[in-house]
RNA sequence: GCCCGAAUGGCGGAAUUGGUAUACGCGAGCGACUUAAAAUCGCUUCCCGACAGGGGUAUGGGUUCAAGUCCCAUUUCGGGCACCA
């Protein structure tokens, strides 16, 4: 009997798998195919960590679980490589971030290795190379030719450390997402893609998805969809300002007006002996950083000295300008009604404005329906040079001009100094000859902002389909036999990332370049993993799990894997347990033990594909048979329920049925035939010691099919209950469950039951399907 | 403040969706093997009780023959949103 080793077996299969190229896969029409993804990841110098180990084995169970069942499965993999981490460290140590991020990016897919994942290596893509990103900036042109990508002067969130503006969406608490900072308000120029005008639809679809309800109401929750109305009103010298309310049958009570400190015609508007403080308000507001918006919120605000007339009353009300009314949303103006607004009633107590109950007219009666919603535009530009460069040029008047497709990639430029500053303009700007371009014989200014990280990675799914293309971003046939993808599985971008990817997906649905409007069938968004104490694992409290050093310790990858799925619900948070991975290191080796020490262990093999066992009563006598009978019970039992577990994402039941599973066989012995479904049952989790173990018992992977005759038996266990309490529990045989008078019968002849039921029976209760009777006394 | 979600042994967590609470793993204890230790194997392990029995799924109430599961209230913890008119 020779030792579990699984540092041994694991270098053996991972040999073989890369020799063979054993997870490469192309169309096949007419086989079923299944399509998986994780969220693919940014390769950071500090290499895998056990987080990306829970991801990525999710994926991975999926898809061998899959191959298992001989359908034709893509697992690809690859690189989300622009950002800001590469871009910093070039700017600390001179080093070119196209060289780091290669680096780096060895050495994820040396780690991804030795885990073991069934990766088609020929499908590995990275974003920041010039082949992929040539066709990020095609993207960019299709929405440029449609007016999706624009360019907008408004105030935009601008981080002061990272020198660049960010998205809403990278706004968190008044902060930058990347450093923390605090962000500020910044009237600039800027791209813009048109995601607002899928809202509705990227609204109206999300019930349609197999995602998790969490999601689901965070997305539902960013687009913020409300319906109600737009009313103009009219200054004393015919100034219009359109509110939007979603009540505007409330306006008999609207007793002043708000506008936002940006609102665009407020010049017009302010009474020349109310300016100066007006304009003081509005640079005030400007300057408070969100963190301090939020921190306080008592309201703040100023009179125009100018009035307008409410349509409905006639009546003359004051127009003032208050931060609580946002310029982005609606209009920028609202009609405040202070007996039926929390807010407008806040405001006016505060600046003593009159409050008067309101009557209800009918809602149309004023105005015109509108609906608004929460989510802005896309703010796409970025000053940073580690990026995909916008593919345009400014004429001399500074007039943007798409660049040629032709002309693709607009390549990166090299440096040497990659620090970006303050003046609006990424490191880009420092390559001079490289802004210089000629377009039609006319010569032009290169852009120099790049594209949020974001647009490089709400394509590249798709691209999965035919990673090499030269001729297109991805090739229309070979996406619609992969695609959409059937299970994305992730742990971040909720809002972000995929909704931006739905946003594409639609788009280019409309072009006609995609034959389907929802990119992602079903997500799977999985829980963290902490460090032993409950905390976040980080460098700097020192609480890190290396999942290689788990490995090297002489784990191995299988038993990393298997604890990982084995930890709890793969949605939820959990936290690093030490010694629980070595319990699972001795279920991988008792598995082993079972097939390296058959004579050990056997038991004489009754195949259930032979005709005797299963139609015969067996001849040898009594007790044999029903030996048989509760093995295959065992077996079958086991393979229904950890494919259901896996289809169910139950990962930790599916691992736990299979130790009780080697449990039994530990007690029983084993068949030859119960070993080869341990090991194919097992090969998702552990595929090396899976695939060692069908090797050595010379046997194929083909996931085993439960027969549900097996898993009726002749004995049922009867569980009795008085007055909902447990009492007794009487074996019968199975076909008297048929018969409710027969079941009563052999209860009330149970001497334990006789003792609760001496003074009658009020009521009795038989539930076939749970075995059970509950009687009333 | 608003909207979700959760709460089960010493710990991570199971429970066919209303039907035997605590599967599986960890930890702990006992035993076997061993000169010994490790490894391995076996047994025990919710609480009270010698037994009979009783109690028990955050707290209080309710529905039901039957509640961890459904309903109402409360507490605590997690997540999301946060002046969106």
């Amino acid at each position: 009997m020779d030792r579990y080793e699984p540092l041994k077996i694991e270098e053996k299969w991972q040999k073989i798998w890369e020799e063979t190229e054993a997870f490469k896969v192309s169309e096949e029409k007419g086989k079923p195919k299944m399509m998986l993804a994780e969220m693919f990841p940014y390769p950071s110098g500090a290499g895998l960590h056990v987080g990306h180990v829970r991801n990525f084995t999710i994926v991975d169970v999926l898809t061998r679980f899959y191959q298992q069942q001989r359908l034709n499965v893509m697992r690809p993999f690859g690189y989300d490589t622009f950002g800001l981490p590469a871009e910093n460290y070039a700017i600390k140590t001179g080093t070119a971030p196209q060289e780091v991020t290669k680096t780096n990016i060895d050495n994820f897919r040396k780690q991804a290795k030795k885990l073991g994942f069934a990766i088609d290596w020929s499908r590995e893509i990275n974003t920041s190379s010039p082949e992929y990103y040539k066709w990020t900036q095609w993207c960019f042109l299709q929405l440029y030719k449609k007016g999706l990508a624009y360019q907008k002067e408004s105030y935009q969130w601008w981080c002061p450390e990272d020198k660049t503006v960010l998205a809403n969406e990278q706004v968190e608490n008044g902060k930058c997402w990347r450093c923390g900072h605090e962000v500020e308000k910044k009237k600039m120029k800027q791209w813009f893609f048109k995601i607002t005008e899928y809202a509705d639809e990227l609204l109206d679809e999300i019930d349609s998805l197999e995602w998790p309800d969490k999601i689901k109401t965070m997305q539902k929750n960013w687009i913020g969809r409300s319906t109600g109305a737009e009313i103009d009103f009219k200054t004393e010298d015919n100034t219009k300002i359109t509110v939007f309310t979603t009540r505007p049958d409330t306006i008999m009570g609207a007793t002043f007006l708000v506008l936002a400190p940006e609102y665009p015609g407020l010049d017009f508007i302010v009474a020349d002996d109310c300016k100066d403080a007006v304009m003081d308000y509005k640079a005030k507001a400007l300057k408070k950083s969100e963190v301090e918006r939020q921190e306080n919120k008592e309201k703040t605000g100023v009179f125009t000295g100018s009035y307008a007339i409410n349509p409905a009353t006639k009546e003359k009300i004051p127009i003032w300008v208050a931060d609580y009314v946002l310029a982005g949303y609606g209009t920028g103006a609202i009609m405040a009604v202070p007996a039926m607004d929390e807010r407008d009633h806040e405001f006016a107590e505060k600046f003593d404005l009159p409050i008067v109950e309101t009557e209800l007219v009918d809602r149309d009666l004023y105005g015109t329906p509108k609906t608004t919603y929460k989510m802005r535009d896309w703010l796409i530009s970025r000053q940073r040079y580690w990026g995909c460069p916008i593919p345009i040029a400014y004429d001399k008047e500074g007039n943007p001009h798409p660049i040629p497709e032709d002309q693709l990639p607009v390549m990166i430029p090299e440096v040497k100094d990659y620090q970006p500053d303050d003046s609006g303009r990424s490191a880009l700007a420092k390559a001079k000859d490289w802004l210089k371009v000629t377009i039609d014989g006319e010569e032009m200014t290169r852009e120099t902002d790049t594209l949020d990280g974001y647009a490089c990675s709400s394509w590249y799914l798709w691209r999965y389909a035919s990673p090499h293309d030269k001729d297109a971003a991805w090739d229309k046939e070979a996406i619609s036999y992969w695609e959409p993808v059937d299970y994305y599985v992730g742990a971040d971008h909720a809002v972000a990332h995929l909704l931006y990817i739905r946003f594409w997906c639609k788009f280019f649905a409309d072009q006609g370049y995609l034959p389907f409007r929802e990119p992602i069938k079903r997500l799977l968004y999985n829980g963290y993993i902490n460090a032993p104490d409950g905390k976040k694992m980080s460098k700097s409290k020192g609480n890190v799990i290396d999942p290689l050093d788990v490995i090297n310790d002489g784990y191995g990858a299988d038993t990393l894997r298997t604890y990982e799925m084995f930890i709890g619900p793969y949605d939820l948070d959990a936290a690093w347990d030490p010694r629980s991975v070595g319990g699972v290191y001795r279920f991988l080796n008792r598995c082993y033990n079972l097939v390296s020490a058959r004579d050990v262990f056997s038991r004489p093999s009754c195949d259930d594909g032979s005709k005797k066992s299963e139609v015969s009563p067996v001849t040898t006598g009594r007790d044999e048979r029903v030996e048989e009978r509760s093995s295959l019970a065992l077996r079958h039992r086991t393979i229904k329920k950890v494919t259901e577990d896996i289809y169910k994402y139950n990962f930790n039941t599916a691992v736990a049925a299979l130790m009780e599973y080697v449990n039994e066989l530990y007690k029983s012995g084993a068949s030859k035939e119960d070993l080869v479904v341990l090991a194919k049952l097992l090969k998702p989790f552990a595929p090396h010691l899976g695939s060692e173990m069908l090797e050595r018992l010379n046997s194929d992977d083909e996931w085993p099919v439960w027969d549900e005759k097996y898993l009726v038996s002749d004995t049922v266990t009867v569980v009795v209950q008085i007055n909902g309490k447990l009492r007794a529990k009487l074996e019968m045989d199975a076909s008297d469950l048929e018969d409710e008078e027969k079941v009563m019968e052999k209860v009330l002849a149970d001497k334990k039951v006789q003792k609760y039921t001496e003074n009658g029976i009020k009521k009795q209760i038989f539930v076939k399907k749970a075995k059970l009777v509950n009687l009333v006394v």
